[in-house]
DNA sequence: ATGAAAGCGCTAACAA
DNA sequence: TTGTTAGCGCTTTCAT
């Protein structure tokens, strides 16, 4: 006599055993078969041993989910990362280092790429909420982070650029530091017309990295150019640029793919042994290029694990005031920011 | 009159509001605030503006995992992606891809790099399996998948490499053709002795990549060096090869760091305008170079797609045999392999 | 249209 | 050491 629910259940049940399932293949109680699987000490070796036979015999898993919603420390063990495009070397780098902090801690990593739309930020950071991510890595798109709040109790740490809205730990790269370090540079080796070529002013580290370029400068910058937002902008630009009423003799560029732009512009101008060029973050190849580019590096590596870190450090009850963290940034001297004026 | 109790719960709510707190504050059921969250149709427009006024008050959000404890669909909108590495552009390509298939459908991705240790890949594929997610996209490393068996009702897409002891469906370049296409390519230029460099020849890729070599050679293929795992042996191997007692006019190079440990030999020994190279997956830049690097280009992103793809109808209930999709390749010329012998 | 009760797979608290 | 009972937050089933 079987009715339409048990048929459902059976099917289930072929699909995954639960721990009554073992419980009573091995002839105990549920609650043994729990401890043997969770490990607790007190449980008979030889109970223990029918127990993880039935285990092995229905190939048992036990349902995270299911344990999370009882269990008192409410921890999935999963964390969500949103970074601005997962596919992009930056992102992928500051990922994989986020990923192996959290393998150390048997965590696991939800990602989300935001390609700078706010709206997708706060849609990804409330699904993996709904998730209980234990907590969240957050590179913020130039929107606002106020409707973090609404989550209460998520501990969320900012990489790549500071929030707005929202106070909580932050990693960034020196930027105002490492662009002013890179100009000068240039001004050392006689440059007295810079230019410079950035990403979207609105960001604070297209903002940083200009402020540091200002200061490189003595506040008098020469032509500047902003908004570039993909390679071929960067191209036109840095081509606009160099037939423009006040050629650069140098060029900093300050984000990566303004940099590769700018390079291609150098060369179709056949410039790119006359003109200098430093960019600020490093990319593969970079010293294979002919001149090989000179580069202010980050350390997105290090900026993951650091984030990483200090996430865990709040999952774990830290409860201090919001922190700064700045990580630092290298000149790679290469030969395009060698050349001299 | 508080017990421990309590206070422990008290302090839970705080963090979260459930079903049932909005249900107290709207003054009505849990079910009503059920039915309404899931936007059933038969609440009166009265009860569910007060459900919807008092979530929006207490910030609540439902929990995804109890919901899909006791729900039919057991479905968590979640897949897992397990890649060589995601901070290694291909993989991060194909990641990138797979998130975008997800978002079309409302899922969401935990990911995992694996770094060619086959423990790692069965740990994760074990972990994501008690996460429940709903599949599993999975490049596999060179070990054996047949412990994927034991999760039995996790749909799995391998994609770059095929697996062993598990039979899915698998989507991978054509590298058999690619390969063969790339080294037809050299002959054309008129060469005769074309060197092979490799990754661990232990790969299915590997493989189909030699085969496709030697086929285009009529099997009789000239030096060959395989189990270059990093930038450096390549280059070590090139320089040995170049300087050995058949060295080779040509060089199909069978894996992306491979290509650019070449590179970096021919550079140094000087003979990059004298020795053609094709390289098996393109890069960033190469067309920068001096010569430019002509390659076989994959379609990283395509893959991941289709895998995504292929993942949903399998989630969805499709079962027919398993599927071997083939995505092809793209030989582009750039200038280092039209260098004639 | 609304609600009460049962139960998803598991752990906590307590009892034996 | 082992088992029993209650209940996590939610959906289902069934009654009203």
């Amino acid at each position: 006599m079987r009715t339409v629910i048990d048929i459902d259940r059976d099917r289930r049940m072929a699909h995954r055993p639960t721990m009554n399932d073992v419980a009573r293949t091995a002839g105990v109680s549920l609650k043994t078969v729990s401890r043997v699987v969770n490990g607790e000490p007190t449980v008979t070796p030889d109970l223990a041993a029918r127990v993880r036979a039935a285990v092995e015999s229905l190939d048992y898993r036990p349902h995270l989910g299911a344990s999370m919603l009882r269990r008192n420390d409410r921890r999935t063990r999963t964390i969500g990362v949103l970074l601005a495009d997962v596919s992009n070397p930056f992102s992928a780098a500051v990922h994989r280092a986020v990923e192996d902090e959290c393998r150390a801690r048997g965590s696991h990593v939800l990602t989300g790429s935001l390609d700078e739309d706010p709206r997708r930020e706060r849609e990804l950071a409330s699904a993996f909420a709904q998730r209980q991510t234990d907590g969240l890595i957050l590179a913020p798109t130039g929107g606002d982070q106020s409707y973090l709040r609404r989550l209460r109790g998520m501990p969320v740490v900012f990489v790549e650029r500071s929030a707005a809205g929202a106070a909580a730990d932050t990693v960034v790269s020196t930027n105002v530091a490492g662009a002013a370090g890179a100009v000068r540079h240039l001004v050392a080796y006689g440059h007295r017309m810079v230019g410079f070529l950035g990403d979207r002013r609105e960001l604070p580290t297209q903002r940083d990295r200009h402020r540091g370029y200002l200061r490189a400068l003595g506040g008098r910058g020469g032509p500047a150019v902003h908004d570039l937002r993909d390679e071929a902008a960067a191209e036109r630009a840095t081509v606009a640029m160099l037939r423009g009423p006040d050629p650069p003799t140098a060029i900093f560029a300050a984000q990566g793919l303004v940099t590769i732009g700018a390079v291609r512009a150098l060369r179709r101008l056949d410039q790119h042994r006359r003109v200098a060029l430093v960019g600020f973050d490093d990319f593969p190849l970079a010293d294979l290029l002919e001149p090989a580019v000179t580069v202010v590096q980050q350390d997105p590596a290090r900026i993951g694990r650091t984030a990483a870190a200090a996430l865990f450090e709040r999952i774990d009850g830290y409860d201090g005031p919001p922190r700064e963290i700045r990580i630092p940034t290298t000149l790679i001297p290469r030969g395009s920011g060698e050349i001299v004026a």
